[in-house]
DNA sequence: CGGAGTGTTAGTCG
DNA sequence: CCGACTAACACTCC
């Protein structure tokens, strides 16, 4: 479910709650959603007390006395579910109403907290899962990952590198890979694209200079737009005020097929590309 | 009711 | 190494 805006606006919200909290209890319903053992986790993770929370590509990595790190992938329908003593909940930075208790059928891990808050794992498809990994291990798993869009350093010269590493297939598909750039997902592709005015089956040997300059641009600007919107929030989830992420009501093409081109007015088209649906406007994007 | 589609990515195969 | 395809899973929509 969680591209780079949605983890980055979990990470930021968990920092507020997390950091100094020793943790006092672990629990896993489904040990397969675990990457290393159960005993590793009860040993490196229970009794560790948290020292920073971070997000890199669409990873979320928290950081232990222990010297182990937690990295969490949400992958399709993970969320990370913060509830206080009092009731209080956080879930990606959106309180849910009555609709989603916690914990609820979904939830399949449960970490106790000091102050007793706790923190819930909740994966429909259980595609996610939770890894620790130690301090010398974390820098060899991280460098796996191409640039990340927002950082200060985030360069022409890499992005246009990586991305002509993979020359003969389309744009969709090489900006879907994470060691090109990391953290853009479905939406942000499609979204990044018509904002660069580039067809999603365009081979990405074809693209001219100014069309890659053009497209990395997009894709910090799109991605900016959307942390500022709080992500593109969840469709199975609505804040207290009954309202979606905001970054929905901007967007452009993603789920938009059919529907009129906020630019042009001709009606969005969605193919497949990559395996994955594909929407762009077939005159603004060339 | 059956089949396709869903915001991800590892793994496999050519 | 590169590129295309599929499975992992549960649920919703048509």
């Amino acid at each position: 479910m969680p591209e780079l805006p949605e983890v980055e606006t979990i990470k930021n919200d968990l920092t507020k709650v997390l950091i100094g909290k020793r943790i006092s209890g672990f629990s896993c319903r489904k040990p397969g959603l675990l990457r290393s053992p159960l005993r590793l986790f009860k040993a490196k993770l229970v009794s560790a007390r948290i020292i920073s929370v971070k997000r890199r590509a669409k990873l979320i990595i928290i950081g232990l006395s222990t010297g182990y790190h937690l990295v969490i992938h949400l992958k399709m329908t993970g969320q990370l579910v913060w509830r206080s003593s009092a009731g209080q909940v956080r879930s990606g930075g959106h309180p849910i109403g009555s609709v989603s208790k916690v914990p609820n059928k979904y939830t399949y891990i449960t970490v106790d907290l000091s102050g007793g808050a706790k923190l819930y794992f909740n994966d429909v498809r259980q595609f996610g899962y939770w890894q620790l990994v130690n301090k010398f291990d974390i820098a060899k798993l991280l460098s796996q990952y191409g640039p990340e869009p927002l950082a200060d350093h985030f360069s022409f010269e890499e992005f246009s590198d990586n991305l002509l590493r993979h020359s003969k297939t389309n744009i969709k598909a090489a900006l879907l890979n994470q060691k090109v750039v990391a953290g853009l997902g479905n939406i942000y592709v499609d979204e990044s694209l018509f904002v660069a005015k580039i067809r999603p089956s365009r081979k990405v040997g074809g693209l001219k200079m100014k069309e890659l300059v053009a497209l990395q641009a997009a894709v910090v600007k799109v991605l900016k737009r959307a942390v500022a919107a709080r992500g593109t929030s969840f469709n199975t989830y609505r804040d207290a005020l009954g309202r979606s992420g905001s970054y929905w009501q901007q967007r452009f093409v993603y789920g938009r097929d059919g529907d009129n081109c906020l630019v042009c007015g001709r009606a969005i088209k969605k193919i497949t590309l990559a395996g994955r649906g594909t929407h762009y406007c077939a005159f603004c994007q060339r």
